[in-house]
DNA sequence: GCAAAGCACGTTTTT
DNA sequence: CGTGCTTTGC
C-alpha cells in the first residue's frame, strides 16, 4: 500500500493508527517494523500509539531511523560479517580525518583529492551498492569517470578506507545501511529470520529513501509484501545524500496489487498558504499529480519584506514581528519558527533575537556531541569498548600532551599496516615489533596502554556515568581545560560537565526500562546516531531557529523563511540543471507548507557572506513564482524612520504599500532605487551604521574585536600590540577586509599589519 | 615535540 | 568569521 500525502494531510496519524489497528487486530508488536525519518519522529509516534494500544505492547515495536534500527541488528549479527558486536559507528568528522589521513599516506595531492569531494564520491557508491570489488570488477565506467575527473586513485583510496574501517572495527552512516544489504544478501537464512519477524513494514517519508534503502525494505517485505509506505514526492528533499525519488514514484511496479491511496486535504494551514504554495510546486515538471486543498479559513496573505542588509532582516523586521505579534496576539514563542537555506544564516538573526530578550534555540549546526571537548571524551570512551578504533586513539593518544607526536604515529599506522593490526594492538606488543622508536617514547605509549586497560577494568564494574567522571579527571581532561582560563575554556568545562550530567539521566532513565543493558556501549550508539531534533533540552518556551531540511515535518503558526535571494536560495550550488532546480523548488515547498497561520518571506538586498564581504543579491526567483494575489508585499518603513535623510519619492516607480501598477512584482527597479538612495559614496553608506537604534545594547567590545567599520584606528595613533609592543600608527592602505596599517614599533622595527588579525589596542 | 602565528579555505542541505 | 591546518622558530 501506498499512501500519497500532500503536506499537512495527516501522514503521521495515517501510521499512528495503521499501527494501532493492527496491534488491535491480534498483531504482535514484534512483527511490526516502522522506519521513520527521525528517532524523534519514532518516539512520538511510539508514544502516540502507547496512548491507544497500551505502553506495555507498544514497547515492543520495532521502530525508528532506518540507521538505529538496522545498526541494533548489526550489533546482533555482527560476528557474520567479521565485524566486532561493539563496532564504532565514524561520523562525518571521523571519516574525513581517516580520508584526510590516507591521501596524506599515499602521498596524494590534497589539492587534487578534496577529502570531502573523496568522501561524498565513496558515500555515493556505498550508497549505490557498489562495493570495492564491484569497483574494480564492474566495466570500467567508474574507473573513467574518476580518472577523467584527475583522481585516477579514488579507487585505492576506497579500497583503503574501507579496510582501515575494518580493521578499527568501525563503520561509517552507509555502512549501516550497506553492511546490512551484505548480510541480508549473503545470509539467506539471517534474511529469512528478518523477514519472519517483520511481517509487517511500514516506512515513512519514502521519498527520501536511498537506493540502499530501497533494497532492504524490498528484501525484508518480499516474503510477506505486508508493506505500507507513505510519502509525498513534492517534499523530496534529499537527493543529495542519495535520496532516490523515483523508489516513490515507482512503488506500484515493485509489488503485487498495490492499493494506492491520496491524501490531499491540507488540516493545517490557510487557504492563503495552501494555494501560494500549490503555485510554487505547479512549476516542477517531475511530480505526481495531486492537489491539496483546504478547508481552513483564507487567512492573512504572505508578507513579504525587502531589507538592506541581513542585518536589517533579522533585527528590524523578524525580531521585532516576532515581538509585536507575540504582544498583540499574547503568543507563546514556540508558535514561532525562522528557516533558512543555510545553517551559516543564523547568526545575523541570532544577534537580532538576543538584542530583544526573545527566547530562542537553534536546531542543527553544530551539534552538542560534535564540539572538540565533547569529542575528546567521547573518543576515551569509544577506545575503552573499541580498543581498535583508529580515529579515537589518534584523536586522544596526545590530548593531554604526553609526548607522542605526530612522528611516533606515523610510524604506528605504517607498522598496524604491514601487521595487519591494529594500532592499539602494535602499542601493546610494541618490544615485540620492529618499530623504530627510541626507549622513551615507549614508554610513554605503554604508560598510555595501561591507562585505557586501567579504565577497560573499571568499565566491568562502574557505569557510563562513574566511568566518564572518572576518565576525565584520570586522563588529565579536566586539568586540561581548567589551566584555560579563557571564556572559551569556561563554557568546554561547562560542556564536559553538561555530557557527564547526561550520562547520569541516561543510567537512571536505563533503570527504569528493564528491556535495555544500559552500558557503555548503548550509550555511544545513541550518540552516534542522536540529532539535534532527537533531545528536547526542557520544554522551555522558545523561538525556533533551524534548517529548512530539519523542518520537514514540524508545524508552526508564524514561519518566517529568510534569505530568499537569488545564489542563496536557490542555492548557487543547485542551479546547473532542472532536477538541481526542481528540488531547491521542493525545499522551498515544504518550508512554506510548515505554515499553519502566517508566513513570511524576507530578503535583503545586500549581505554579509564569507565572513566580511558585503555581496548584493537579487531577489529569489521563488518570489516572483508565487501567484501574487497571496502575496502581501511590505515594504519596511523602518528604512525611513531610521534615516530622516530619505524621502520616498526617490524610490521611484516602485509604490510602498501595494503591487505595481503593472501588476507585477518589480524586482529590478527596486534594486536600483535602493542604489540611488543609499548611493555609492561612501559617506551615505556610512549613515546606515550610524543610525543603528542607539536603544539597542551594543555587542560587548574587546579589545580584539577588530570590525573594520567600528575601527577608529588613523594615521598617528598609538597602539599597543601582544607581540610587537607599542608603535605608531604610519599609515593605511587597503579596503575591506584587506585594510593594512604600517606600524613602527619601538622595538622591533616597522610592519605591516592586517587589521582583520592584528590584536591592537589603540592607547593614544 | 611544541606553541604561536600565519594562512587557507569554506557554506548547501544530514543520518 | 572561525576553524583547523601549516609554518616557523625554539
Amino acid at each position: 500500500m501506498i499512501v500519497i500525502a500532500g503536506a499537512g494531510s495527516g501522514k503521521t496519524r495515517v501510521l499512528t493508527f495503521r499501527i494501532a489497528y493492527l496491534m488491535s487486530q491480534g498483531i504482535d508488536a514484534f512483527n511490526i517494523l516502522s522506519l521513520t525519518f527521525t528517532n524523534k519522529a519514532a518516539k512520538e509516534m511510539k508514544e502516540r500509539i502507547a496512548t491507544i494500544v497500551g505502553n506495555s505492547e507498544a514497547k515492543n515495536l520495532w521502530m525508528g531511523t532506518f540507521h538505529s534500527v538496522f545498526a541494533k541488528i548489526l550489533r546482533m549479527e555482527a560476528d557474520k560479517l567479521g565485524y566486532p558486536s561493539n563496532f564504532t559507528i565514524y561520523d562525518t568528522q571521523d571519516s574525513d580525518r581517516l580520508i584526510s589521513s590516507i591521501i596524506r599516506e599515499m602521498g596524494l595531492d590534497k589539492d587534487l583529492y578534496k577529502y570531502k569531494q573523496v568522501r561524498s564520491r565513496i558515500s555515493s557508491y556505498k550508497n549505490s551498492l557498489i562495493t570495492v570489488r564491484a569497483y574494480f570488477q564492474n566495466p570500467p565506467e567508474l574507473k573513467e569517470a574518476d580518472a577523467m575527473a584527475r583522481r585516477p586513485r579514488m579507487g585505492d583510496i576506497y579500497k583503503e578506507f574501507v579496510d582501515r574501517c575494518f580493521k578499527a572495527g568501525a563503520m561509517d552512516f552507509d555502512d549501516l545501511l550497506l553492511k546490512t544489504n551484505e548480510l541480508l544478501t549473503r545470509f539467506p537464512e539471517v534474511l529469512a529470520k528478518y523477514q519472519n519477524r517483520f511481517r509487517y513494514i511500514l516506512v515513512d517519508e519514502y521519498q527520501d529513501t536511498n537506493h540502499s534503502q530501497y533494497l532492504i525494505v524490498r528484501a525484508l517485505s518480499d516474503k510477506f509484501q505486508n508493506i505500507c509506505v507513505v510519502g509525498d514526492d513534492a517534499q523530496s528533499i534529499y537527493a543529495f545524500r542519495g535520496a532516490n525519488i523515483s523508489n516513490i514514484l515507482n512503488f506500484q511496479n515493485d509489488y503485487d496489487d498495490v492499493k494506492e491511496f491520496r491524501l490531499e486535504q491540507n488540516y493545517r494551514s490557510t487557504k492563503n498558504i495552501v494555494n501560494a504554495a500549490n503555485s510554487i510546486i505547479d512549476k516542477n515538471e517531475t511530480k505526481l499529480d495531486k492537489v491539496v486543498w483546504t478547508a481552513n479559513d483564507e487567512g492573512p496573505k504572505i508578507k513579504v519584506n525587502r531589507s538592506l542588509t541581513d542585518g536589517d532582516e533579522g533585527g528590524r523586521y523578524v525580531a521585532s514581528t516576532i515581538w509585536e505579534t507575540k504582544m498583540n496576539e499574547q503568543l507563546p514563542n514556540s508558535d514561532f519558527a525562522i528557516l533558512y537555506r543555510t545553517n551559516a544564516q543564523s547568526r545575523s538573526i541570532e544577534d537580532a533575537l538576543r538584542k530583544r530578550d526573545i527566547p530562542y534555540r537553534i536546531y542543527g549546526g553544530l551539534s552538542f556531541y560534535q564540539r572538540k571537548e565533547i569529542k575528546d571524551v567521547l573518543a576515551y570512551l569509544r577506545l575503552i569498548i573499541n580498543p581498535a578504533d583508529e580515529e579515537a586513539l589518534k584523536r586522544i593518544i596526545n590530548f593531554p600532551g604526553r609526548g607522542i607526536g605526530q612522528t611516533t604515529v606515523d610510524k604506528l599506522i605504517v607498522s598496524a599496516n604491514g601487521y595487519k593490526r591494529s594500532i592499539f594492538e602494535v602499542m601493546k606488543n610494541i618490544d615485540k615489533t620492529d618499530v623504530k622508536i627510541n626507549a622513551g617514547t615507549k614508554t610513554k605509549l605503554k604508560n598510555f596502554v595501561t591507562l585505557i586497560e586501567t579504565f577497560q577494568v573499571l568499565n566491568e564494574t562502574a557505569d557510563v556515568f562513574e566511568l566518564a567522571e572518572y576518565v576525565t579527571r584520570t586522563a588529565g581532561i579536566i586539568t586540561e581545560y581548567k589551566k584555560d582560563n579563557t571564556p572559551e575554556g569556561v563554557v568546554k568545562i561547562e560542556n564536559i560537565e553538561e555530557l557527564i550530567n547526561g550520562m547520569k539521566d541516561f543510567v537512571e532513565g536505563q533503570k527504569e526500562i528493564a528491556d535495555t543493558t544500559g552500558n557503555l556501549a548503548e550509550f555511544l550508539e545513541d550518540v552516534a546516531l542522536s540529532t539535534d531534533m532527537d533531545s528536547d533540552k526542557g520544554d522551555a518556551d522558545h523561538v525556533a531557529l533551524m534548517t529548512i531540511h530539519l523542518a520537514k515535518g514540524l508545524e508552526f503558526q508564524h514561519v518566517f523563511i529568510v534569505g530568499l535571494e537569488e545564489d542563496l536560495f536557490p542555492s548557487a550550488m543547485s542551479m546547473n540543471t532542472r532536477s538541481e532546480l526542481e528540488e531547491e523548488r521542493r525545499l522551498f515547498y515544504v518550508a512554506l507548507t510548515r505554515a499553519e497561520k502566517q508566513a513570511y518571506l524576507t530578503y535583503a538586498l545586500s549581505r554579509y557572506r564569507w565572513g566580511g564581504k558585503l555581496v548584493d543579491s537579487e531577489p529569489s526567483r521563488f518570489i516572483e513564482e508565487i501567484d501574487e494575489q497571496y502575496l502581501d508585499i511590505v515594504t519596511p518603513i523602518e528604512e525611513r524612520r531610521f534615516n530622516p535623510m530619505l524621502d520616498s519619492k526617490i524610490f521611484g516607480d516602485v509604490s510602498e504599500n501595494k503591487p505595481t501598477s503593472s501588476g507585477k512584482i518589480r524586482f529590478k527597479p527596486a534594486k536600483q532605487a535602493i542604489l540611488k538612495k543609499g548611493g555609492p559614496t561612501k559617506s551615505s553608506s556610512d549613515k546606515f551604521q550610524v543610525t543603528t537604534p542607539k536603544n539597542l545594547k551594543p555587542m560587548a567590545k574587546t579589545s580584539n574585536d577588530t570590525n573594520l567599520f567600528d575601527s577608529k584606528l588613523a594615521v598617528g595613533n598609538i597602539v599597543k600590540h601582544i607581540r610587537f609592543g607599542t608603535g605608531e600608527v604610519k599609515k593605511i592602505e587597503g579596503t575591506g577586509a584587506d585594510i593594512k596599517a604600517e606600524i613602527s614599533f619601538q622595538h622591533g622595527g616597522t610592519k605591516k599589519l592586517l587589521l582583520r588579525f592584528a590584536k591592537l589596542d589603540v592607547i593614544g
